[in-house]
DNA sequence: CTAACTCGCCTAATATGTCTAGGCAAAATA
DNA sequence: TATTTTGCCTAGACATATTAGGCGAGTTAG
C-alpha cells in the first residue's frame, strides 16, 4: 500500500482541525483516519489512544495561546498590556473554538508541568507587575484573570449573550475596564 | 418481565447522580440502563436520544442552581446577597460537579426560554440592585459576574489551582472583595 | 369477571467508534 | 543485494446509540 506519509505534525494538525470545524467533543480517531485517507487502526501506529490525540490538540493549543499571548504583551505594560493580553485570548478562543475547548481537557499533572501551561500563569503574572500587587494578592488575581477571561469567552461561544442586544464586544470593554480599575485601586490589606 | 417502574424523575435522578459519580461526559444511555436494571434500548420509551438524556440533567441542574442562588439572595442585599450568591454558585458546582457541567450544556433556545436559566439572569439583576448600577452597564455587570463566577468555578474543579500552595477558598474571597470594590467605586461613564 | 388493549420491557440487529492481533510490502539500513 | 524496520491493511472483539418487532403485565371496557 502507498504509504500515507502521516507525521506526528500532520496528525496533530489534522486533529486540531477537525476539532474546530466539529467540535472538541466530536474529535475521534475515526475522523482523523478519513481526514488523512487511512484506516483506523492505521493511526494506532501515531498515537497511544483516542485520549493521547486529544491531549495532542490540546498542547497544541496550549502553546499557539501561549504564543499569541506572549506576542500581545511584548512591549506593553499597565492597562494596554491587560487589554491586549485578554484581546488575544479572547480572539484564539473564538477563531478558534475546538483548539480553545481541547486545551481546558484535563491533562495529569507531569504533562502540565511539560506543557506551556506554566507560561500562561507567567505571562498573567507579567501582565499583573504594571499594577504592583504583592503577594499573595498576584496569586489571587492572576486566578480572578484566567477565571474571568475564560468563563466570559466561554459563555459567550456557547451563545449565552445572543438573547440581549447589548454586542459582546462592548461587554468585554467594560469588563476590562473594571478589571483595570479594580487592580489599580483596591485598597491594600 | 418485572417492571422496573421507571419514571421520568427517577430516571432524571439516576442520570444526575450518575454525571456527579462518573463526569458528564461519561454520561451514557448504557450507564443508565445499568444503573435502572433494564436493557439499554427499554430506555427508548422514556427519552428520545441520548441528548434529550443530556438535556434533562441540564435542565434539572438549571433549576437546582437557580433554587440554591434563590435561597442565598433571599434577604440580603448589597455585598452580603453578592458573596451569598457567589458562594451558592460555587458551593453547588463543587458538590455536584456532574450537573454544573450539565447546566453548560448547549440547550436549543427554546429550550432555554422555558428553562430555569432566564431566572439566573434576574437573580443576578437582583444582588446588582444593591450597585445602582444604569443599563447597558447592568448587563455587561451581570455577563461580567457569570463569567467570572463560572471561569473560576470551572477552573477550580478542572484541579487549575492545586499548583500553588494559596487555598483556591482564599483566592475567592479575595475576588469577591475585589469584584464588590469595582462595583461600588467604578467611575460611572 | 373476562376480553381487549396499552404500554413497559425484552431480544435481535445495524451503525459507529475504540482498540488488538497478525500480515504484507515499502522504505531504511546493513 | 539482503535484512530489518515499520507504515498501513484486514479481521475481529467489544462498547454505545438506536430501530424494529414481540410478549406479557396492568389497565380498562364489555
Amino acid at each position: 500500500m502507498a504509504r500515507a506519509g502521516i507525521t506526528p505534525e500532520r496528525l496533530t494538525r489534522a486533529a486540531a482541525e477537525l476539532a474546530d470545524e466539529e467540535g472538541f467533543d466530536n474529535l475521534t480517531v475515526s475522523a482523523v483516519a478519513r481526514r488523512l485517507g487511512v484506516r483506523d487502526p492505521s493511526l494506532y501506529a501515531h498515537i497511544r489512544n483516542a485520549r493521547e490525540l486529544k491531549e495532542r490538540v490540546a498542547l497544541l493549543a496550549l502553546e499557539e495561546l501561549a504564543d499569541a499571548a506572549a506576542a500581545a504583551v511584548a512591549g506593553r505594560a499597565g492597562r494596554d498590556a491587560l487589554v491586549a493580553f485578554a484581546d488575544a485570548y479572547r480572539g484564539y478562543a473564538l477563531g478558534h473554538p475546538g483548539r480553545y475547548a481541547a486545551a481546558r481537557f484535563e491533562l495529569d499533572i507531569r504533562t502540565v508541568a511539560g506543557s506551556a501551561a506554566p507560561r500562561h500563569s507567567e505571562l498573567t503574572r507579567a501582565v499583573l507587575r504594571g499594577y504592583g500587587l504583592p503577594e499573595p494578592d498576584q496569586t489571587d488575581a492572576v486566578r480572578f484573570l484566567h477565571g474571568t477571561f475564560h468563563g466570559y469567552v466561554t459563555l459567550e461561544a456557547a451563545g449565552g449573550f445572543r438573547h440581549t442586544p447589548r454586542s459582546a464586544d462592548d461587554s468585554w470593554a467594560w469588563l476590562l475596564d473594571t478589571l483595570d480599575f479594580a487592580l489599580r485601586n483596591r485598597p491594600r490589606p
